[in-house]
DNA sequence: GTCTATACATCGATAGAC
DNA sequence: GTCTATCGATGTATAGAC
């Protein structure tokens, strides 16, 4: 069983299941062997999640970084944030669980003073702020703004079965995948130039 | 010790630690009585979670039918709408988290078809859609715009310690909620509005 | 690397004294 | 109503055979 693959299996386990609700019994289970097997690989049970959700949760802070970068206008830099960050969220099932789930429990990621969700949060402010005073922006609480834009970014996709109901059939379709892109940034669009 | 202190205290621990990682044990730790003390107030962890959860659960809905009524136009609505929701989830600090864990873990007030997510959710698109028909708001994709209504209702008060990092001071003090209530209700009229 | 067997703590839940 | 004591199952983790 290669190492690669018991981090996916626990991914999805821990995105399901939460970290007190996954454990190492079930997700080995999940992966056709037995516990002690499973903690041949990982020697306990937090280093196997920061391990599998750390390489879930990284690349995010990336595209923010990538993306609210360059040297386009800002209204062009924040389309292609929203594009890359749906696109992403809706490639990977478990991360926008897995994030919303770091944030509600106050996880290893966000304990830290240097991890994603903090960091990210303060990128996409500082983004705004430039964008307002740059004069393509409505002037606005870029602090509200930004924490507004994450939500509706990450909850769409960690409510899957939710959001699932609400549309015709699954988030993780490509085709709602698109829909999905095409609605978001055509709201966040509105909300940092509007009013 | 009163059933409704208990079930305030069994609030907060399912609140801040989920399901899977609030214990009957460490619920009547907190509520400085021993395990089979709590379990003979409440036979069942499951019993207790949804008498505790509900409780916080149910005017949620009624907020939304009360507000989405009324003989009002449909901006002044959703202004009320939005104030209310915000005023009442700033007045009950577990309320967002609680309703977000409910909506990652599938819980029972999900399951169930005729409760308060589901419900909620169909009520605000069919209020954004007759608000599009009475030409009040912009025509676009009400799914989508409910769910990220939702969204950035639900999210900034449940991400509380990280919310809290972004303005300064907690996010349930009177001027904060104040402060967001503003911010909200100009943000989603600005989303059913504009573009 | 995977297994059986096991250690020790905690889980949800019960019995019965006070 | 609250307690001590305990049940059986399950939690994380380890020892040691193959």
């Amino acid at each position: 069983m290669p190492r690669a693959r018991l981090l996916a299996i626990a991914r999805q386990a821990f995105a399901e299941l939460g970290y007190s609700g996954a454990s190492m019994s079930a997700i080995a289970t999940r992966a056709g062997i037995r516990k002690p097997s499973l903690f041949h690989h990982f020697p306990t049970k937090e280093g196997l999640y920061v391990e599998a959700v750390g390489a879930a949760l990284a690349p995010m802070g990336a595209l923010v970084e990538l993306a609210a970068g360059g040297d386009h206008g800002f209204l062009v830099r924040l389309d292609r944030l929203g594009e890359l960050v749906t696109d992403y969220l809706g490639a990977h099932p478990e991360a926008a669980r897995l994030l919303v789930r770091e944030v509600l429990d106050s996880g290893p990621f966000l304990s830290a003073p240097s991890q994603p969700a903090g960091v990210v949060l303060d990128a996409v402010r500082a983004f705004l702020e430039a964008g307002m005073d740059a004069g393509e922006f409505a002037r606005a609480d870029a602090r509200h703004l930004a924490l507004s834009i994450v939500a509706l970014h990450l909850f769409y996709f960690a409510a899957d079965p939710l959001s699932g109901a609400q549309i015709e059939g699954s988030v993780f379709d490509e085709e709602q995948i698109a829909s999905r892109r095409a609605a978001v940034v055509g709201q966040v669009r509105t909300l940092v130039t509007g009013s």
